[in-house]
DNA sequence: CGTGAAATTAAGCCCCT
DNA sequence: AGGGGCTTAATTTCACG
């Protein structure tokens, strides 16, 4: 992982449908060596995979909330009851004011409504508070860091 | 927007390599047609861009945290401030406990401390508080829903 | 559907260890 | 000597009009 390993990742995640010949030339190599670059950081999982990214609303997902959730104990299960429902798009164990965060899309109000009540049936869930999004100023991919010397494995 | 076109975004949201001819078999229809289908989706900015996931914690990002911002009223620069520490994934205005809530991926806890710092340089930020992500259950893209009956236009 | 570009693989070379 | 990474080139597949 150097220098031009994170380049390449962050060209990619701008444009990933450019050609191998421009990656390479963008960061100095041929077609072949930029190419070869690119599958090692797939093999090695740094790149989880291609995808699109989808306009929310244009969808029919135009409402968006985070919901911080209070509960007892979690069941081994939680994380799957909170995967079956699909307008869940994130969830996370945190520290803080609640014990479970989850990234919420919806249709409509009455629609976030609904997921809810589905949140209320998972075992353990006692509480909820809501944050609704009244406008997204940016969402964008992660961002690549410059280590500060080395060039040797990142930790992780 | 037809069913095609939502099954269409949902394969190349799980991989956006295959081929035309393998996302046309997919759906019954031809290499061209396949294509054609997926430019008129680019074209409408329904796929906004294809790009690549990329492991936060490959890229020495394995701190994740959500900000909720509290503060007197929004210069109309607010926006670009946030925008401009790159370590904000995402920045949205709330109706809740906060008036902004922002993503934060951090490489260490100190970082953390770092970027909290740089919130507050930033005019009329008043008080934040931070929830730290222990786990992340997961993370996905968003779901297609399935409109209830017709296949016109979707509100958006 | 054909044409041209691009992905993908193979072979050979150089540098660093 | 050996390994890794690069370039070049050949082959196959695919994008796209």
């Amino acid at each position: 992982m150097d220098d031009i390993d994170r380049t390449l990742i962050g060209l990619l995640q701008q444009d990933a449908t450019q050609s191998y010949a421009t990656l390479g030339t963008a960061v100095g190599l041929s077609s072949g060596a930029a190419h070869e670059r690119v599958r090692k950081l797939r093999e090695r999982g740094v790149i989880r995979r291609t995808t699109v990214d989808v306009d929310p609303v244009a969808v029919g997902r135009g409402v968006l909330a985070y919901v911080m959730i209070d509960g007892t104990t979690w069941m081994g299960d939680t994380q799957q009851a909170l995967a079956a429902i699909p307008e869940i798009e994130e969830a996370h164990v945190i520290a803080g004011p609640a014990s479970l965060l989850v990234k919420v899309r919806a249709t409509t109000t009455q629609d976030l409504q609904l997921i809810l009540r589905k949140l209320f049936d998972i075992h353990g869930v006692a509480k909820t508070q809501t944050i609704v999004a009244l406008e997204t100023f940016f969402e964008r991919p992660v961002h690549i860091p410059t280590p500060p010397g080395a060039d040797g494995p990142i930790p992780g």
